[in-house]
DNA sequence: TTCATCTGCGCG
DNA sequence: AAAGCGCGCAGATGAA
């Protein structure tokens, strides 16, 4: 501490959480000249820590224990803590190139989400009173169907009592224990298994996917909401992810069900202001076409190029059906084949993703690779320069440290390995909707629209926008987005609007 | 009651 | 032995 007056720089003003500091002070303050955000520079400097509270980086920054003063000194002890960052900090953002992430990306970036925090999203109550009334009712009769086949009560949310049931008095068999070996697992890819065996493991599937619905989102979001603005608040999380992306909590907005009718029955619940209407803006296809960029791949270029929908092309592929033909489902599933394959999935992995034998799924990896040589380039690439450098890095330069590249366990080294692949492409795409959130909201500002941004869920941006603004704001979302940062291919984004997000879906 | 850990699963 | 990546939340369980 002896060193306190030395770093404190006149013009520089210090921080923790600077988005905490305009709810807190309502948003109508701006601090003056720089702004060093303590929190948020730390996760730029090294984004896989486990916690950034003023306590931990204390403790191992600045060698100081916070938490062990006398009481009625803590706020004082971190105020003049945080100064202490100032000197170590800077000069660290400046030797890793990060100067600009923070200044012109990061920093500008916690008051726009401050402001989506702020406006929240209108949620249709008693709309979901009667959902969660449905569900229960359709819960109950499968909870009594499925004791009637265990021929006992059990509680069928615990794991356990599930395993005695169907592993001991049904006798079923074991399939993989859970994940630290405690037991055997019941999960989906068990109980799909053991279908075909007995009538009773379809019945818990179903179970828990309704319970899943009810509990996860139907009962809560409803006590989410904020009594004096009559709307749902969640939390962005900008030092949350090892990635670069957001996240989002309290209520988590941005993992709302999408699948099938009880997926759209629950988005119809989000909806607009009377008078307004959603406006959702999703990437088409976002980490293929990086992954097109950055592996330079020509087949993958060109198909971009051509505006062509390769999870479409293998969801057709797959089924064996034309591409006009291909639902929802099957796409999706392209997704999981194209970005698993991308990402390191094995064989092993896919055999089971689509239900095809290990030779099978062999040969599908081949034809993929052949089919695309330049993204097996770009893994080799990844896995060769983060065992070099140590880190791997993104569009704009954000970086991830690897530190496992180097481990002699197999499957731990493996693991770095998989990361090192997926975190330039998976960052990169946080980069450029990141990027597109800052001038969206410039532009809408600009433009003297009302149009305001609601929540941003890693590809796509949800607005809210008066009907009149429609016409102008939808094309205004649409340039920016896919003008932001040119690649190598275009960038194509999908538009839907409506009452609720459901339409705004379609 | 609260907390941490485990399991499972919703989304991108 | 383990075999796409990134998140947050709910319930069960066991301990404080
Ligand atoms: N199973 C999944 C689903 C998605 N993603 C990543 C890669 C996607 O590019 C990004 C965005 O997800 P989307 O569901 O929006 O998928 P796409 O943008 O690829 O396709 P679409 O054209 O349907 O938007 O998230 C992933 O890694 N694994
Ligand atoms: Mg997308
Ligand atoms: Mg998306």
């Amino acid at each position: 501490m002896k060193d306190f007056l030395a770093s404190l720089v006149p013009e520089t003003k210090i921080f923790y959480d600077l988005k905490d500091c305009y709810h807190f002070l309502n948003g109508n303050w701006e601090p003056a000249g720089e702004v060093f955000d303590v929190k948020l520079v730390a996760w730029i400097l090294e984004p896989t820590k486990r916690s950034y509270s003023l306590e931990d980086l204390a403790e191992e920054y600045l060698g100081l224990r916070l938490s062990s003063l006398p009481p009625g000194l803590g706020a004082a002890a971190r105020a003049l803590a945080l100064q202490e960052f100032y000197p170590l900090f800077r000069p660290e953002l400046k030797a890793k190139a990060l100067e600009r992430l923070y200044f012109e990306l990061e920093l500008p970036l916690s008051k726009v989400l401050y402001r989506m925090e702020k406006t929240g999203i209108k949620i249709d109550v008693p709309y979901l009173r009667q959902l969660a009334e449905d569900l229960k009712e359709a819960l109950k009769g499968l909870e009594a169907e499925i004791f009637l086949l265990a021929g006992e009560p059990f509680n069928l949310r615990s794991g356990r009592a599930l395993s005695r049931i169907l592993f001991e008095k049904l006798g079923l068999p074991r399939g993989k224990k859970t994940p630290k070996g405690t037991g055997f697992s019941t999960d989906v890819e068990v109980l799909s298994e053991l279908a075909s065996l007995h009538p009773l493991p379809a019945k818990v599937l179903r179970y828990r996917a309704l319970y899943k619905l009810l509990s996860t989102y139907v009962e809560p979001l409803p006590r989410m909401i904020n009594p004096s603005t009559g709307r749902v608040h969640t939390t962005f999380h900008q030092t949350g992810t090892a990635t670069g992306r957001l996240s989002s909590s309290d209520p988590n907005l941005q993992n709302i069900p999408v699948k099938g009718e009880e997926g759209e029955a629950i988005r119809k619940a989000f909806v607009a202001e009377e008078g307004w209407l959603l406006l959702s803006a999703d990437y088409s296809q976002i980490e293929l076409r990086l992954l097109a960029h950055f592996s330079g791949d020509e087949n993958l270029k060109q198909a971009f190029q051509e505006g062509r929908d390769i999870h479409t092309a293998c969801a057709s592929e797959v089924f064996g059906v034309a591409p006009l033909e291909v639902t929802p489902e099957m796409r999706r599933l392209a997704k999981v084949i194209n970005f698993g394959i991308a990402y390191g999935m094995s064989p092993y992995g896919l055999s089971k993703e689509l239900g095809i034998d290990l030779k099978q799924a062999k040969a599908f990896i081949e034809r993929y690779f052949e089919r695309y040589p330049g993204v097996r380039r770009y893994m080799e690439k990844m896995v060769a320069q983060a065992r070099e450098q140590g880190f791997v890095t993104t569009l704009l330069g954000r970086r991830r440290p690897i530190p496992d590249i180097h481990s002699r366990e197999r499957a731990v080294r493996e693991f770095a390995e998989r990361t090192a692949i997926n975190t330039p492409i998976q960052g990169s795409g946080a980069d450029i909707i990141k990027l597109a959130m800052l001038r969206l909201d410039q532009a809408l500002r600009k433009q003297g629209l009302r149009s305001r941004l609601l929540l941003q869920v890693h590809d796509e941006l949800l607005l809210e926008v008066p009907e009149e603004e429609l016409e102008q704001t939808a094309p205004l979302v649409r340039k920016v987005m896919e003008e932001v940062y040119p690649l190598e291919v275009p960038l194509e984004v999908h538009l839907a609007w409506g009452k609720n997000w459901a339409e705004a879906k379609a």
